[in-house]
This record gives C-alpha cells, sequence and structure tokens, in this order.
DNA sequence: TTGTAAGCGTTATCAA
DNA sequence: TTGATAACGCTTACAA
C-alpha cells in the first residue's frame, strides 16, 4: 500500500538509486530527470519510510525520554510541562520525541535499555534525578548523547550535561523572605528524600537559617510520604503537635504547601496571620489558593526547551556554549506569607 | 559498539538464524544450544535493534500522537492529562508513545503524513477534534488504525472509533443546575468556534433551555478570543456590559470561567452571591478558586487510558467491545453557584 | 537441529 | 548522469 523508491523507479523506469538522489537533492541528477522523479513522486503520493532510513543511516531524528511511573499522579505536573518544553524546541529542528514507559519504578533500568539499545533514539532526556544516579551512570557507560534536568551527586562532580534550577538557593531566598518577615521557629516537610532536589532545598534551609544567626533544629523538618497535597496534610498535622511554637511552614513543593494549608484551616490557625506559609515550584493552582502561595518559581517550561537544544547540539557535534546550567530561581510573594511582623 | 545478532553468532560459532531462533524462543532448538546462546547474548549485553525488527516485522510497537501547536499554552492541561493515560496503559501493553510536533497550526497535516507515512508508529491517537477533520478524513483514507478523542460531524455519523465527553450532556446539566438555582439569565461564553466540543457544548446550552421553557437568547451567547482566562475575562467584560441583568454565565472551559470570574471581582460584583458562575473541565484549579468553581467534570486521563486500549486493540485485529463510547460528565457543584434563589 | 539466502526500504560506494 | 551492488540488523522460508 505506501509507495516506495522501487514503486518511482517502475514507474518512471529509473533505478532506485536515481530516485533517491533525486528525491535527496544531489546534484549528479539531470535537471529534467528530477523534475519528473519529483512530479510522479508527489502524485503517487510518496513518502520516506523513516525506519529504513533509520536502519541505514543510524539517525533517528528522535529524542528519547522515559516517563515516570509516578505520571498518573498529581506530580506529573512538572514531567509534562519540562516535556512540553522539549516538545517545542525538537519540533522546530524536525526532531520528534519518543515517550516510553514503565510500568513501575523497578522496571525503570528496563526501559532506559530498552530506549538506548532499542537504537530508535539519538538522544535521551533525564528527568527527576535521585542521587547517584544508576540511569546516569548507564547513560554515560552506553555512549549515546543524554541531558539531564536536575543534578546527581555534587560530590562526585556531576560531570554530565545539565540544567538545573538552583534549588539550594530557592529555599534559601525563601527562608530569607521568612526571616524578614520577623519568624523565628520556621518549620520544614521535605519532599520524599529519595529525590535529589529534595537535598538541595533541605541544604538553602539549613544555610539560610545558619546564614541570619538561627539555629537549626532537625526536629523542625520532616518528610512527607508523598509529594501531594495528602502527604504534606499528614507531615504537617505531625509537626503542629510536635512544635505549636512555629510560625511559619515551608512545603519543600506546592503540593505538599496546599496540604499544609489544609491541615493548618482544619486547626482553625489563619495561613497567613497565624502561620505563614511557603511552596516552591509555583503550579497554576498557587496562585489561585486561600490565601494565594508564597513560593519559588522554576521555568520548567524553559528548562525543557533549553534541554532540548543542549541535547540536538551535543547530538550534531556542535558543542553546546554551556553544558551544565544553573538556574536562578524567582521569590513570589503572595498573600500566605501575611504580614511583615515586628 | 552495540551487539547485534552477528556478533554472538560469532562468539557462539552458530549462525545468525540459529542465534535469532534461540532468542526469538523458536522450539526448534536444541536446549543446550539455546542456554549458551542466551547467556551469551546475556553476558555481551544484547539488546534487539528495534529499528531493523520493525522494518522486517512492519510492526513498531508505538503508537503515535501529534502535539497541538497549542501545548506551549494554558489549554495544554487536556492534552498532558489526555497523553498520560495513554501512556499509562500503553506502557502495561509494552508500546512505546512517539510525540511529532507541529510548528504551527498550518503544519498540523503535513505533520500526519510524517507520521503515518515514516511508517515508525502502528496507530494513531487524535485529540482536540474539529468540525469535518481533515486528519480524520485523511487518516481513513490512509487505512492506519487510528482513535480518536472527540466527534468530528455528527451529521455524517462519526463513522471511526472515538470516545467522547458528552459535552451537550455536560453543559445542560450546568444549565438545569442553575435553573434549578433560580436562574432565568443565563449567559455563556464558548471556546472559539472552530472547536468541536464547542458546538457540543452550545447545543446543549439551548436544549437545556428550551427544555425549561426559557427564552433562548442569542445576544447571551459570546465567543471567547481564546480558550484561556485573558479571553473570559474579556468576552465577559463585553458580556456583562452587555446584558446587566444576567444572573449566571457559564464559562465553556474552566479557564474561561475564570477569566469571568476576574471581570466579576472587578466590577465587585460578588461571585455566587452576585452572579453564579461555572466552568466545564474540572482542571485542578477549579477547586481552588475564590470561591471553589463549578464544573462539569470529564475523566480525561480515563479517557486516554480507554483510547489507547481501543486502538491497541484494533492494532491487533482484535475488535473491541466498544468502539464509539459517549462518556457521561459529573456535575460538581461549588461555591460559585451561589445560594438557591427563590 | 542448524544453516543459507532473501528481503524489509533506504543510502552509499563504485563502475560504467 | 546513471545503475548494479552491498549494507544497515533483523526475521523467515526453505534446504540440508
Amino acid at each position: 500500500m505506501p509507495i516506495t523508491l522501487k514503486d518511482i523507479a517502475q514507474k518512471t523506469g529509473y533505478s532506485v538509486t536515481t530516485i533517491s538522489r533525486a528525491l535527496g537533492g544531489y546534484s549528479d541528477v539531470n535537471e529534467q530527470t528530477r523534475q519528473h522523479i519529483l512530479h510522479t513522486a508527489e502524485q503517487m503520493g510518496y513518502h520516506p519510510n523513516l525506519v529504513a532510513r533509520t536502519l541505514k543511516s543510524q539517525r533517528a531524528h528522535t529524542i528519547g525520554i522515559v516517563t515516570p511511573a509516578t505520571a498518573a499522579s498529581a506530580d506529573s505536573d512538572f514531567f509534562s510541562v519540562l516535556l512540553r518544553g522539549v516538545g517545542y524546541v525538537a519540533a522546530r529542528h524536525h526532531y520528534d520525541i519518543l515517550l516510553s514507559g514503565q510500568m513501575d519504578e523497578a522496571d525503570e533500568m528496563r526501559v532506559y535499555r530498552h530506549l538506548v539499545g532499542g537504537k530508535r533514539v539519538d538522544g535521551i532526556v533525564v528527568a527527576r534525578t535521585i542521587p547517584d544516579d544508576p540511569r546516569i551512570a548507564y547513560l554515560k557507560k552506553s555512549g549515546l548523547p543524554f541531558v539531564v534536568s536536575g543534578r546527581s551527586d555534587a560530590a562526585q562532580g556531576d560531570d554530565f550535561p545539565y540544567i538545573d534550577a538552583d534549588n539550594r538557593l530557592g529555599l534559601a531566598m525563601l527562608v530569607t523572605h521568612f526571616i524578614d518577615y520577623g519568624h523565628q521557629h520556621i518549620g520544614l516537610i521535605l519532599p520524599p528524600a529519595k529525590y535529589m532536589f529534595t537535598h538541595q532545598r533541605e541544604e538553602g534551609y539549613r544555610d539560610a537559617l545558619r546564614e541570619h544567626g538561627l539555629n537549626y533544629s532537625p526536629s523542625y523538618v520532616r518528610h512527607a510520604s508523598a509529594m501531594d497535597q495528602a502527604g504534606g496534610y499528614e507531615a504537617a498535622g505531625e509537626l503542629l503537635a510536635a512544635h505549636p511554637n512555629l510560625t511559619a511552614i515551608i512545603g519543600g513543593t506546592d503540593l505538599i504547601a496546599l496540604g499544609v494549608m489544609q491541615a493548618l484551616n482544619e486547626r482553625g490557625i489563619a495561613v497567613g496571620a497565624g502561620v505563614a506559609v511557603g511552596g516552591f515550584d509555583d503550579i497554576p493552582v498557587a496562585q489561585y489558593a486561600t490565601p494565594p502561595l508564597t513560593t519559588i518559581r522554576q521555568p520548567v517550561f524553559e528548562i525543557g526547551k533549553m534541554l532540548a537544544g543542549m541535547l540536538i547540539k551535543i547530538i550534531n557535534d556542535e558543542s553546546p556554549a554551556e553544558t551544565q546550567l544553573l538556574i536562578q530561581p524567582e521569590l513570589v510573594v503572595r498573600n500566605s506569607s501575611g504580614e511583615k511582623r515586628k
């Protein structure tokens, strides 16, 4: 049913080789011949078989991404926006995106091998790093170009191309903001410890406290069981019970912060005036929360675009100007901060 | 660098054919031989080249989706969630997803030809239909399996596999709810007319009014210039200026409804008590709006899952039980409805 | 039980 | 300027 070079060859009387060259725009084809071939191909509705072309050329013009097992959950917003950014730039370079899904987390390395070994992609985008990420170790060995959203282990130098929001700085900015607003007892509810950015945000918390001469109390810090509102709600309940003296609580993500707000509401504590709340990410919901949520904005869509640009350059041996980028996030103050105290 | 069947053949002394059969689990291979080959393949780190396999077998185990040009905009939530649903089921059937992006809307048919002609996908999911959708006409001709989120033209029978939320019913439910709450003058701000679901929702509006013996006034209906908050805001301004007697306004999507709320706030009209507002879609933001937004919930993630299941069945000639599904949406009453009037 | 050979549709090398 | 021929890595008749 689909038209091949052979079909055009038969119809025009030329060899497959000549058809290929005419369509490929090579100079060593008679102009008349080319016109005839182009015209015939057009009217026959020819479209190259990209599978065959990829097999031969070893170029797929495709970027691979593994969708996280959590993709069905609330957190998936981050991934969706990143993907959109990658897709935006990919389309403009005529690259496609191959999404390979995992059934569960244990499945993840299998999917990476599937993607790398399958030869259908020229490069891979890795998202949501964990400390000492095995995917990165594997990709380094594989030789396939890849870029990473996030870092994996600063101690080991992170010697691979990445773009990361400066999570440490972001959380430090938020803590500094609350200190500036007169808070001395600031709680923190972190996402699960497995994620790399969790540690970076925690570090920012400690750094900012130290910098302002405040005491760092480990018991002010808790991990939510999951990176969603329910996790934040639960952890906030525990934290509030243990430390009624807290005047501000930071959620390690906006969803966690929404859970914190929920817990406060339930206890009749006014968000802002009673206990100030801050989040991280600036998801769309943040500005619609009641009160609107103070948070740290990171440009996820932009990061996706930059990742794709970087990866495509690497694929084409163009060596991008920067291969390790730390993006400065932005403090967005809203009413969940309450009034400045003094 | 990557290991091929040939490499294993050389190492073991068997022919490529035997290697292929041993790995493929065929019965006509000596058990000892198979063990030896399996073991060697394993320790050499063999992974099949899926490009070659696809070229030979004409099966890509991949589902194609074209990302809309609007994917960078606020509306893209719908697409992201649908994609997640498709991906969820695809992964469980060991199918991958090939995303092909368009640069702009004019580019769209080119991308579909690219996807169909390229032979890298076994089927395609189409989203966000328009009346008389040319993509559907093209896919029908192409012979490639496809499923559609949405219908295209009821008059022509929509003779293709689809799953659609019952938009007509959904909006009728919403109108009926407002009528039940005592409203007689209900405005409607629709998304752009190019989308199929816009017309279905408008139909639901008219049907419900008629059913309850209320007059349908075309001037109560406006189209937003875009399917986002700004579009809703602008159109609401015009509508309110022209018809100060309206006591309820429905946004054709939640984002439009948020724009309506913004316009009301600006005029000092209380959402709910002053003018009731309703939306459609139940995006996450809806429940966080102030006041929370009454809306119609459609199970987009579920629809994505069902679409993938249906498509994979069609690909495998399993003829799914249902190929044309209308999903009943759900009315979610929140405070933007205000109190029941009498 | 194993091997030879052809073919999927393309591109590249080499002659003519 | 054009055409045979081989090759990309795999699967599958068909032989042996």
